[in-house]
DNA sequence: CGACCTGGTTACCGATCGGATACCGTGAAA
DNA sequence: TTTCACGGTATCCGATCGGTAACCAGGTCG
């Protein structure tokens, strides 16, 4: 999924011009994509979602978590350890996004030159 | 397009339910479902968007035009007349939003379950 | 002991959003 | 002359959003 990457965590548009949000919160598109791959330490996603303030990243979690998207683990372990992960309807939700990124890079020029003028 | 008009429109779920928006804005999708069987004018869409205030419809089409996915059209007759329609832009924006339609109408059941608990 | 890592929380702030309500200018119709 | 339809504006409001900055408790390491 190289071209949903690039594309979402472009600077130039961290969901501000892609003209389309998941679950109406600004970063929860970047969350999902950042769990692709297997679940995440809270410390694991803070790093490429730099430009999320701790407060926000964790709002944006929580709503996920109550949304049914993502599970949240903690573990009893010595060392505090809480991970994230996709739940299945999470997972599914991977498809439709990818489309509309497809379509954001396929319409890509027109979107700029819109915006521009 | 009946499943897209059908869900988008319930009044359980304008737009609160369903994890995505287009462009940021409350209302943006249903207005380009409406727009989807040619040009309407100001009152005829603020028929089925009887909910939406004539302000918030407003900066809703005009940011929708600012974006390029509609186009605003004002004719030179006695009787005032302004017509909104889809612009190619925008029409190409409905398979997308389909695809988001149709994954939320599978998992309508899963997504009411997750907010009610 | 002190510093650091982890996974946050708390308080505050300004900007934006959506909504409610009222109003308005133009032209047509009665 | 009044009234109506049309396509909006103007004003105000409360709630939410995203961000800044500071702080914190528990455990580990040196």
């Amino acid at each position: 999924m190289e071209t949903l990457r690039a594309d979402m965590f472009d600077e130039i548009c961290p969901s501000t011009l892609l003209p389309f949000r998941i679950g109406g919160d600004k970063w929860a598109a970047l969350v999902l994509v950042c769990l692709e791959d297997g679940p995440r330490r809270y410390s694991e996603l803070r790093v490429p979602l730099a430009r999320v303030t701790p407060k926000v990243l964790t709002q944006s979690l929580r709503t996920l978590e109550r949304d049914g998207f993502i599970l949240r683990k903690q573990y009893d372990e010595p060392v505090r350890r809480v991970t994230y992960e996709l739940t299945d309807l999470g997972r599914s939700l991977l498809e439709p996004m990818r489309v509309m990124c497809d379509w954001a890079s396929d319409h890509w020029d027109e979107l700029l030159d819109a915006r521009e003028s």
